[in-house]
DNA sequence: AGGTGAGTAAACAGAT
DNA sequence: AATCTGTTTACTCACC
């Protein structure tokens, strides 16, 4: 792996400086700076306001808590704790917090299945990692702000009960101190967001992803609130009947039935989620002699309260402080809604990815015309059955995918070119690869294209249609996620090819020699082999929907994958262009002879050999850390078995 | 059954 | 010496 990673970080080198990768925009790696900086800098911008807002509020309210206090308190004596259980802190904090929930709420079981049914692709999961940071983010803004506000709190009640300070001095103080803390805030989100920046967390699909800000301006709804207050108190009445009034604070019991039934179940299920946490929480020493290592909140002998982080001994002090620190209270459950709303927000981002990986497969394997003797379930993960025509054991999830994918189904976008593909028809790159690009970029997926018409198309996408070995290289492992494994079998393959066809023709060059392909030499060879059948000649026009239909699916496709597919900045034009060009001259390549109907270069051959290398690779444990993992060295790949899988091939196929 | 194209593996040589 | 580049051969497989 790590040799590889070598071979291609050496081998690299020369190919990028002479430009043709940076010419093509370098599809992975987006450039930080343009699409960032503007997102980078309306999010500060946007969390700057809102930490405006928030402020302005949490001052307002102070002041109007500073007044209420002033005529309470008489009665409230001098502890620090009861008042924050009995005052009207609720209604204070709650437009805080409410601020920045969200309606959805999706059970922890919920969360789980997702998790467990996804298959989530590292871009996916990058997103993910970035939405999750947003909401960290967010989460210490807000704990930020709840410190901020007991401080404040704290800072009043002494100087009440000091009555030495005259109200408006209180009022200077508290906004002095408040705005120090803002700018502790502000300085927090920049360095959040540099963070992420540096982190190339915020360069991502800078449509397709917003960062869930926005939804913090959401407020709960109110039955929602309703619900979720009703639980907590329901709860905190159970365990303590002792505060039993303490929570007029948040005057919310008037019964409002939700009218939405989805909202109502929402309500229901956030309520059923606190009052199980709370409930724990407040039974904590009775039923956690089970879970002592496994309590949430409490690990590596440290609270893990949001914004605790206190130490413990041994688990029944935390228990002790868990009672104590953390009982129900109006500061608990303001956490405990941040902690929600994470979970919310979390769960929301997940349901939308899960949705547009939904949607990603159904666009890119789509159902099959014809019956299918074996079900190809789209999901990548289950394990499929083995394939009756390929004994070679059980099918991977790569070859699964790759059997999804490539042979007979496929019918819209894809469906043609897989036919044209099986049939031995030669239409390198087309339509399809522009519209999968992505998917080949993460999945690793064989193309399902031969060598031939790849090395072509890379050496076409140049700006002078002429590329260095090396730089083919790169176009492979740029393009496709598949190519960045098994490299001494591609690349010998890519030499091989490069050697063998005359349609490609090395170049003496200054600085070495360079691949360029002789068109002609290449539609020339397709011609030769469907001299077949009129009828199946005829047949694979009519699938192919040559002509008019197939620019329109092309242009479909480009419209299409423009949007949400292609987040990285490379996929511009010119790729496109060059792209389009290619598919043009393919097309009138294959009308020109459209008669005889060129098989030549692609016929591919893909799904075999694939299955072949597809089989093997689960063997290695490695194989699976996705896409960007870089296995097997040049020299000394750990081909492991493929060999020896290889001959048990032979050996199984000759016995059928 | 044989031809053909394609993929894979490997040997080899020259260049770097 | 090791690696890269390029050529060539041999083999297998699927398709026609």
């Amino acid at each position: 792996m790590m040799q590889e990673s070598g071979t291609e970080a050496t081998s690299n080198g020369p190919a990028n400086q002479n430009g043709a990768a940076s010419v093509e925009g370098g599809a992975r790696d987006a450039r930080p700076g343009s699409v960032t900086t503007p997102s980078a800098a309306d999010l500060i911008h946007l969390q700057q306001h809102q930490a405006l807002q928030v402020a302005r509020q949490i001052l307002l309210q102070q002041q109007q808590q500073q007044q209420q206090q002033q005529q309470l308190q008489p009665q409230q004596g001098t502890g620090l704790k009861s008042p924050k259980g009995s005052e009207k802190q609720p209604s204070l904090q709650v437009p805080v917090s409410v601020a920045m929930m969200t309606p959805q709420v999706i059970t922890p079981q919920r969360m789980q299945q997702i998790l467990q049914q996804q298959v989530l692709s590292p871009q996916q999961l990058q997103v993910l990692l970035q939405q999750q940071q947003a909401l960290m983010l967010q989460q210490q803004l807000q704990e930020f702000y709840k410190k901020q506000q007991e401080q404040l709190h704290l800072q009043l009640l002494q100087q009440q009960h000091a009555g030495t300070q005259s109200k408006e001095q209180q009022q200077q103080a508290q906004r002095l101190a408040f705005q120090q803390q803002l700018m502790q805030v502000q300085q927090l989100q920049q360095q959040h967001l540099l963070n992420l920046q540096r982190q190339g967390l915020l360069t991502i699909q800078p449509g397709q992803t917003t960062l869930p800000l926005h939804s913090l301006t959401q407020g709960m709804i109110p039955a929602e609130l309703q619900q979720l207050w009703k639980e907590v108190t329901n709860v905190k009445e159970e365990n303590s009947s002792s505060n039993n009034n303490s929570h007029r604070g948040l005057d919310l019991s008037s019964p409002q039935p939700p009218k939405n039934p989805l909202l109502n179940q929402h309500a229901s299920t956030n309520g059923q989620y606190m009052s199980h946490s709370l409930k724990r929480e407040g039974s904590t020493l009775d039923d956690h002699h089970h879970s002592h290592h496994s309590h949430p909140l409490y690990g590596h002998g440290v609270c893990k309260w949001p914004g605790c982080e206190a130490v413990f001994e041994d688990f029944q002090s935390f228990l002790k402080h868990l009672n104590n620190e953390h009982a129900l209270d109006d500061r608990s459950t303001a956490q405990c809604r941040v902690q929600m709303q994470v979970v919310q927000q979390l769960e929301l981002q997940l349901a939308k990815d899960k949705e547009r990986l939904q949607a990603m497969m159904t666009h890119l394997h789509v159902k099959s015309t014809e019956p299918k003797p074996t079900p190809q379930p789209l999901n990548l993960v289950s394990n499929p059955a083995p394939d009756p025509n390929h004994p070679h054991g059980p099918l991977t999830p790569l070859s699964q995918a790759y059997s999804v994918i490539t042979p007979n189904s496929l019918h819209h976008s894809v469906g043609p070119m897989r036919r044209r593909y099986s049939d031995k028809y030669n239409m390198p790159i087309s339509p399809d690869i522009v519209q999968n690009k992505e998917f080949y970029m993460n999945a690793e997926v064989r193309p399902p294209f031969t060598y031939a018409s790849l090395i072509r198309q890379a050496i076409l996408e140049s700006p002078e249609k002429q590329l260095t070995l090396n730089e083919i290289y790169n176009w492979f492992t740029r393009m496709f996620a598949y190519f960045r494994r098994n490299a001494a079998t591609w690349k010998n393959a890519v030499r091989h090819n490069l050697s063998l066809h005359k349609c490609f023709v090395r170049v003496e060059n200054v600085k070495g020699a360079v691949w360029t392909v002789d068109e002609l030499e290449f539609q020339k060879r397709r011609p030769q082999k469907i001299s077949g059948s009129p009828a199946l000649v005829k047949n694979i026009q009519t699938s192919l929907g040559y002509g008019p239909a197939l620019s329109a699916a092309f242009q479909a496709s480009m419209a299409e994958n423009n949007i949400p597919l292609y987040t990285t900045a490379s996929i511009g034009s010119p790729t496109l262009n060059s792209l389009a060009n290619a598919i043009r001259e393919e097309m009138n390549g294959a009308m020109d002879h459209g008669n005889s109907n060129g098989s030549d270069s692609s016929p591919g051959r893909s799904p075999l050999p694939a299955m072949h290398h597809i089989k093997e690779e689960p063997l290695d444990p490695e194989d699976h850390e996705g896409p960007l993992s870089l296995v097997m060295t040049a020299n000394h790949s750990p081909d492991f078995g493929h060999h020896r899988d290889y001959d048990d091939d032979q050996g199984h196929d000759d016995m059928l």
